[in-house]
DNA sequence: TTACAGCTTGACAATGGTTTTCGTTTTCTA
DNA sequence: TAGAAAACGAAAACCATTGTCAAGCTGTAA
């Protein structure tokens, strides 16, 4: 199982103990193709069978961000987490569908070093006809929105 | 004062009374070149001998970004509110400094339509040399940085 | 193996920005 | 001058996140 080995060794050259929770809480992220919150994974987790606190979800996430594993964004006001591959990027994120997307490191003409770019991806811009959720983005299921979801863009 | 009677104007346009409270936050918002939050702005208003409750704030808030005139954003993890100009435009968003940007529409080549750029601005760019705040950039005073102000970019 | 130091875990409490609630006050209109 | 609707504000509720602290685990040195 040479995947997982590598991970832990991404960890290890991090400071970072794969210990048997953190590697849990990166599975459960490596499942998701787009950010999903700790409390998501905390109910994957229990429903799996594996017992973990909250706290401990918080704490496993704040050591895979700092060992470089795992993208922290911020959706509808909560805290999502994803796998990032390696190289250094910044992310678009689309705010309807919550997809998530890996861009080469950039600064503008005008100096201004990119880190984030919130918006509407492709998929979504398209169906912009209905009001409701039918017809919306097949491919992308597409993330319960919140309170708060107004006309500012507050991410 | 024709310039009070434009905002009455653009507040009634969009079907919000202007009401004493509702313009002291816009006046308060007026006065700042970048977005503050409405701790803030409540706070500058008693000291003005204005008498306003938090609450008020938080929704004249509402009131002005429902009728265009202010646009909110999220820095450190709070809301913060800037008064913006009527062309359509998305924002640069300086994590260092708090600027804030107007930048003309723009839809990338992939289709990804913008809304918010978060990252750091040219002036805050340059002098990455120094870990304190001395040589900081003269003309923006910067923010105070709050907790959180880690590796992650959770804006 | 044992002992010890240090890291990890998790139940619980605390924090802090924001929203709800609800009774009072103001504003608009007839 | 009413009466209805909107706005106001103090207090409570909300809720994601962090702090606390005692118990458990891990690695290492003796
Ligand atoms: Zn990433
Ligand atoms: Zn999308
Ligand atoms: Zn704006
Ligand atoms: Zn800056």
């Amino acid at each position: 199982m040479p995947e997982l080995l590598r991970w832990h060794a991404r960890l290890g050259g991090a400071g970072v103990r794969a210990t048997r929770k953190r590697v849990l809480v990166l599975e459960a992220l490596l499942a998701e193709a787009r950010p999903i919150t700790a409390r998501q994974v905390h109910a994957e987790l229990l429903q799996r069978g594996e017992p973990i606190g909250l706290t401990t979800v918080y704490r496993a996430m704040s050591s895979l961000v700092d060992a470089g594993l795992v993208h922290a964004f911020n959706q509808d006001g909560e805290a999502t987490y994803r796998v990032c591959g390696p190289a250094r990027h910044h992310h678009l994120i689309c705010r309807a569908c919550g997809l998530v997307l890996e861009q080469a490191a950039e600064r503008r003409p005008d100096g201004f070093e990119v880190e984030a770019v919130y918006g509407v991806c492709a998929a979504c811009v398209r169906p912009a006809l209905s009001e409701q959720d039918f017809d919306a983005p097949r491919d992308q299921p597409g993330r319960p929105r919140k309170r708060n979801a107004g006309a500012d863009e507050r991410d």
